[in-house]
DNA sequence: ACGGGTCCAACA
DNA sequence: GTTGGACCCGTT
């Protein structure tokens, strides 16, 4: 039960402001409960805070000063509080930047402010003209709902002056309503379509769960075609007949508009939406309305998982796998394993669906945290094709090639055929390497010492690492020789050379990120492709997801080996997804497919278990490498926390422990401020505090240790390392 | 003596 | 995060 604080009685207030402690403060006129959003006094400023429990006793008297008002929104509740006090612990953000997060949305601090809509009014206009006509039909017809000027205008195609002129005759009625309107109510008791076995049976274990009104975590297994929308849909329809509320995480905006007409067909009405596309001042209505409970569902991006519920009974987080869950500036946090802390505390089910699931969420299923519901496709057991390895090391195949006889002569066999075949590398650029044959030189990257790639279409050297590009020079810059400088590797444009020499008869499209301005072009690119206009793609992981191509029966993977030898902790992860989806790509329903991969080491695990399809088999062997790498088992990640005089330094730092041989799972940066820390700003080299919180295993520390020694970082840094042997959950 | 630039503790 | 004051330095 929060606590009241009487007139002049002491507060603490938590505020938006750089200031990592709790302020005293003496409660305003009228006094204040506690989790009330407030303005204080802070210097010559006035600023937003929100009070978090009992001032200092201790604080003195002279210097004390009032809340100048308690501001006219919802308080925050005792769960979001605690929320935000556990999330900030677990990624060692400071508070005030946590509270930052849970107020993303402007003018919170003003009065609910009004807005003129128009109605129906009860005069007839003196005469009728076509665009008069046209607005009173919009008015009549969709008598519900609220127009603005703009909207009415736009909706009857016609300009505001029309509808101004029918206000003025009677004929419209203007009237005042407050700005942030409730959301339209969605009708969760219409039926969902039709479901089948086993997609009724996980509906009903969801609905069971969300019925108990109790916290639990749910992975919701089942690929594209699956129903999984469906299924989840109907924890949603469960979830607002409990008279809770329901939130839904997308991974990318892009899917938010497509998902919106499912649940539009579903409920009747469209739910909140909250992203980084979202106005400014639906942000505003969003945001109270979720408070105010005015929002019964809300779709959204993973900064969604920070609004002020009034009562959350649903989380689902949506292809859970997927990498943009991470948020790597500014605070640090994982929206999926947030979203898991924020049911516990809020009693709530959370429902991690995905047909690919990360290995933490698998983990935490295989030890029976989380409940697990597969779905089988519709179409009965997944139609995957026929996977072969193509032997590298038998193959005869000149330097400077990549593409093996045995590939060459499948892919001529489907193109006569009229079928298409992927050629899939997953490196974009020309070559990976330029190197100076006269001196071995390597050009690498003056910003972060990556080697830099180079991009024939952009006619530039890109480092993929920072993004840093330079032109590609004439003469080596290490030993001067001119003309020397010698691609070493392939990269999708090469392959595209390759491929036009072995076959000169056949449409070639490449489909890589960089060679499209703008995310239409790529979709247009895409599209002609399905309608079949190319034989031969060539393309790196953007091929991955998204459109079908329904000609498309081959699949050739040039280097099925990359990213293996890499010391990214996910390296094998990563492979298995990326090449079973882009295996996955070949041939549909009836028409068989074939990838193809070509490896110098087929006997490797994670290729072996590519072949095989054996995923349960592929993620516990990778669990248990983990663990004997000393590596937490997941859900219970070891944050490396860099703390640096500011986020460059950390970041850069970040990226050489990445590249450092070891088991890194997360991490943060936080820039501590000149106070609290012994650390000076230093120009051109940095001071760099090291903050491990990781449970203090022995294996760890060890890493640990040999990441300092590895550490290549530029400039001078000096480092310290202390170890808080923390652990979460 | 003045103005500009930088640094840094304090903000309740 | 912002701010005002201290401090340094070079110019009037």
């Amino acid at each position: 039960m929060a606590e009241f604080f009487d007139e002049g009685g002491r507060v603490s207030v938590l505020t938006t402001q750089g200031i990592d402690r709790l302020l005293t403060y003496r409660a305003p006129e009228g006094g204040c409960w506690e989790g009330a959003f407030v303005e204080v006094p802070l210097g010559p400023r006035k600023v937003m805070g929100v009070v978090w429990g009992p001032g200092e006793q201790g604080f003195d008297a002279s210097k004390l000063r009032a809340v100048i008002r308690v501001l006219d929104v919802p308080p925050m509740r005792a769960e979001m509080a605690e929320f935000l006090t556990r999330v900030g612990d677990y990624t060692l953000t400071p508070m005030n930047f946590m509270l930052r997060l849970a107020t993303r949305a402007p003018g919170l601090s003003n009065p609910p402010s009004m807005r003129k809509i128009y109605r129906l009014g009860h005069h007839e206009p003196d005469r009728k003209t076509e665009a008069r006509e046209r607005v009173l039909e919009v008015l009549e017809s969709q008598a519900h709902s609220a127009f603005t000027l703009k909207e009415l205008a736009e909706e009857a195609g016609v300009t505001s002056s029309v509808v101004k002129g029918l206000v003025k005759l009677g004929a419209v009625e203007e009237e005042e309503s407050p700005r942030d309107l409730p959301f339209p109510h969605l009708d969760y008791t219409a039926p969902g379509k039709a479901l089948t076995g086993d997609q009724a049976a996980a509906a009903g274990a969801l609905r069971d769960g969300v019925r108990s009104g109790t916290f639990g975590a749910t992975l919701l297994r089942g690929v594209t075609g699956s129903g999984k929308t469906e299924v989840y849909l109907e924890a949603v329809a469960e979830c607002l007949a409990q008279g809770r509320q329901a939130l839904v995480l997308l991974p990318e905006i892009a899917l938010t508009s497509e998902f919106l007409k499912r649940v539009e067909e579903r409920f009747g009405a469209k739910p909140a939406e909250w992203h980084s596309g979202v106005t400014m001042t639906e942000r505003r209505r969003v945001w109270r309305m979720v408070a105010e409970g005015g929002a019964q569902m809300v779709i959204g991006a993973r900064s969604a998982l920070f609004l002020p519920f009034r009562d959350i009974g649903l989380i689902v987080v949506d292809e859970e796998h997927d990498n943009s869950y991470k948020q790597e500036d500014g605070v640090l946090y994982s929206a999926r394993d947030m979203s898991v802390l924020r049911g516990s505390i809020n009693g709530a089910q959370v429902v991690l669906a995905s047909a690919t699931p990360s290995l933490e969420t698998w983990a935490n299923a295989q030890a029976g945290k989380y409940n697990r519901l597969d779905l089988t496709s519709r179409f009965g057991p997944a139609v995957l094709p026929e996977m072969r390895t193509i032997d590298m090391r038998q193959e005869d195949l000149p330097g400077n090639r990549w593409i093996s006889p045995t590939l060459a002569t499948a892919v001529r066999g489907r193109i006569d055929e009229g079928e298409q075949a992927l050629i899939f590398l997953n490196r974009r650029g020309y070559a990976p390497v330029t190197v100076c044959r006269a001196c071995g030189h390597q050009i690498g990257c003056d910003h972060c010492d990556a080697r830099m790639v180079e991009h024939r279409f952009l006619k530039r050297l890109v480092c993929h690492q920072c993004g840093e590009t330079k032109p590609m020079p004439e003469t080596c810059p290490s030993c001067e020789t001119e003309g020397k400088l010698a691609p070493v590797g392939p990269g999708v444009e090469r392959m595209a050379e390759e491929v036009a020499e072995t076959f000169p008869d056949a449409r070639v499209a490449v489909l890589s990120s960089d060679l499209f301005a703008s995310a239409r072009a790529l979709k247009a690119q895409i599209e002609l492709i399905a309608a079949g206009g190319a034989d031969i793609i060539i393309g790196t992981q953007i091929v991955a997801k998204g459109h079908n191509f329904p000609k498309l029966t081959l699949v050739g993977v040039i280097d099925a080996d990359l990213g293996l030898q890499g010391s990214d902790l996910r390296a094998a992860e990563r492979t298995f997804q990326l090449i079973r989806q882009v295996a996955g790509r070949a041939g549909r329903g009836d028409v068989s497919g074939l990838a193809l991969l070509q490896s110098f080491q087929p006997e490797h695990p994670v290729i072996r278990a590519i072949l095989s399809g054996d995923e349960e088999g592929f993620w516990k062997a990778e669990a248990s490498e983990r663990q004997a790498a000393g590596v937490p088992p997941y859900g219970r990640l070891a944050g490396i926390v860099i703390s640096a005089p500011d986020l460059d330094a950390a970041m850069n730092l970040g990226t050489a422990l990445a590249r450092a041989d070891g088991p890194i799972v997360q991490i943060g940066a936080q820039v501590f401020g000149p106070a609290p820390a012994p650390i000076a700003r230093i120009r051109g080299r940095h001071r760099v505090r090291l903050l491990v919180k990781a449970p203090k295993t022995a294996p760890l520390q060890t890493a640990l240790r040999k990441w300092l020694a590895n550490m290549d970082v530029k400039g001078d840094i000096r480092l310290s390392v202390d170890i808080d042997p923390q652990s979460f959950y």
